[in-house]
This record gives C-alpha cells, structure tokens and sequence, in this order.
DNA sequence: CGTCTTTGACCCGCGC
DNA sequence: GCGCGGGTCAAAGACG
C-alpha cells in the first residue's frame, strides 16, 4: 500500500469503531460479506448498474458522505405508498428532502390531535391507549429506512447483529409474509422488516430502520463475527480505480465503503481477502443487490 | 430459566 | 365514518 492516496481512504473508516459508525455503513459490509459467504446470495454487480440508482442518493442513504447524520430520502413514505399499489418491492423513485420534513411537523400536529380525540374513549382501552400516546409524546422523528434486495434462499440473514422477531404480518398481494426485528440490544431502536418479493421469490427485501448505538455483539453463530469485521473489500483497494472507471462509480463512495484492513488475525476475515470488487462487478449473474433505498420522513 | 418465536388483537393513518 | 393495510403489542408456547 505504497499509495498515499488510498492509506487516506483507508483510514477515514475504521471497522472497529462500530458505535460511531452508522449503521448504514455496516450494513453494506455485512451484506457485501454475506454475499460473498454465500454463493447463493447477491453479488453487487447490479448494486452498481446506474439504471436505477442514483449515486448522490445511494451514497447519502449509506452515510458515505463524511459525517452526515441525516439520510436524504431516496424515496419518502408517500411516493413509495402510491408506487407501492401497482409495483410493490420494484419502485424507486427520488422526492425532496424538505417534503419530508414538513411532513413532520404535520404529522406531529395531528398526533396532538388523535391524542385529544382518545381522551373520551372508554377506561379500558384508554388505558392501553393512553400508555401509547405518552410513548408517542415524546416525539420520535421517523429514522431514515433503506432496503436491500438480496437473492438468497434464506429470509432472516445474518447481519453480525442480534434481533428479535415482534411481529409477521401478510403483505397484500404476496403469498408471502412479512417478519418485523427489533435490536435486541438496549437502548437499540434499529428494527428491520424482512419480506420476500413476490414477483421474484428467491429475492429477499431486507429494510432497516435507524442506527445502531452499540457495538456489534460478539455473540455470533458462525462466522457473522468475521463478516462484521468487514475485512471483505480490503483487496478491493486495487479494484477500486477499476470500478470507478466504470461510467458513473464515484470513488469517493468506494473508498467510504472500504473497510480498512486491520482484521488479519481473523481467519473467518482473511477468506474475503481473495475476492475483489472488481471480480464481484464481473459476474453477471448474479442479482442486483441493492436496488431500492429509502427514508420515511 | 432466560431468550426467542408465534400469532391474534389492537392501534393508527389514509383513501374513499 | 368506514374499511383496509401497515405496524406494534403482548401472552403463550417452544427451545436450549
């Protein structure tokens, strides 16, 4: 590594320092990784395809951009409603970012609302009810949610975190249901919804809803522990130029999403060293991973 | 016994 | 106002 240039890029990101890293970020790597793991899983080659995606969106709804803490919607809550009845799992489609925001405050004005219309509801329910709007008091602004499709025959993908499972619900029009995750982890509020695509059944839509505040456990099954350590890019440092050679890669988004390369001692790590980038952009048969990213309001 | 999943009920927002 | 769909709660059961 005699580039300086890269010795930068590899250092503005440091692997370990996952309570300061967004989840955003993470969550590339696990995915790139467990790609990477499982033959049967997506590889990026379509992440990347410009068809669909936006680089400025794709690089803010993964915090790549330095130290912004604000996911710029991709696709807010209303667009992808309306999008979502006639192509469901499929849209992707950019709004304003100040939409999202005034949508905020309309929401938080008809919150006040709905909670003096439940005052005159009777004592059994208002008790419930009465526990959930004080929860609701406290105005929590909507995290920024982004999804990825992953071909994979496995729904609940292992992604170095723990999560409990608090609900499944039917998804209209899809014989398949929908798993809601929380963080297990305390004071944790990420959830994620785990869903398969009807039109393509083998592809797995995985939404993750805020970021994480703690380290990644070290509890793993397998092998996630060596995923999380996102050694998996580390030769990709070579692969990067080439990529972003391509049409529209910006470097500067590569070289956030390059891990540095300090988890040598990690065997479950070394085993992704072999695998660049570059190779994974040259299998054009595998599935587009991300495809669809974005926030709610 | 602690942790996690399952599942029916419930709440809420939205469109009609 | 009503019905629908998405999201959440929480009791019960399964599991290690």
């Amino acid at each position: 590594m005699s580039n300086d240039e890269g010795k930068n890029v590899y250092q503005q990101y440091d692997p370990f320092q996952y309570n300061q890293l967004d989840m955003n970020r993470s969550i590339f790597h696990q995915q790139a990784a467990a790609a990477a793991l499982d033959p049967g899983l997506m590889s990026f080659t379509n992440f990347f395809d410009t068809s669909s995606l936006d680089y400025n969106s794709l690089s803010k709804a993964f915090d790549v951009s330095c130290c912004s803490s604000q996911v710029i919607s991709a696709v807010d809550d209303m667009s992808k409603k309306k999008a979502s009845t006639t192509t469901p799992n499929s849209s992707v489609s950019s709004s304003s970012n100040e939409a999202v925001v005034e949508e905020d405050s309309v929401k938080s004005n008809k919150l006040e609302d709905i909670k003096g219309r439940c005052e005159n509801k009777d004592e059994e329910k208002s008790k419930k009810q009465n526990s959930n709007l004080s929860k609701k008091k406290e105005k929590r602004p909507r995290e920024p949610r982004f999804a990825f499709l992953t071909k994979s025959e496995i729904d609940h993908l292992e992604d170095g975190y723990r999560w409990r499972k608090y609900g499944q619900k039917a998804v209209k029009n899809s014989p398949y249901p929908r798993s809601y995750y929380r963080c297990t982890s305390q004071k944790c509020v990420v959830k994620k919804r785990v869903e398969r695509s009807y039109q393509d059944p083998s592809v797995v839509i995985t939404t993750y809803e805020g970021q994480h505040n703690h380290h990644c456990p070290a509890t793993l099954r397998g092998h996630s522990a060596g995923i999380m350590s996102s050694p998996f890019y580390a030769s990709a440092s070579t692969s990067v130029t080439a990529a972003s050679s391509g049409p529209t890669l910006p470097q500067e988004l590569f070289s956030h999403l390059l891990p540095t390369n300090n988890c040598q001692n990690d065997p479950a790590s070394m085993m992704y060293q072999n695998l660049s980038l570059q190779q994974h952009l040259q299998m054009p048969d595998h599935y587009g991973l991300l495809q669809d990213l974005f926030t709610q309001k």
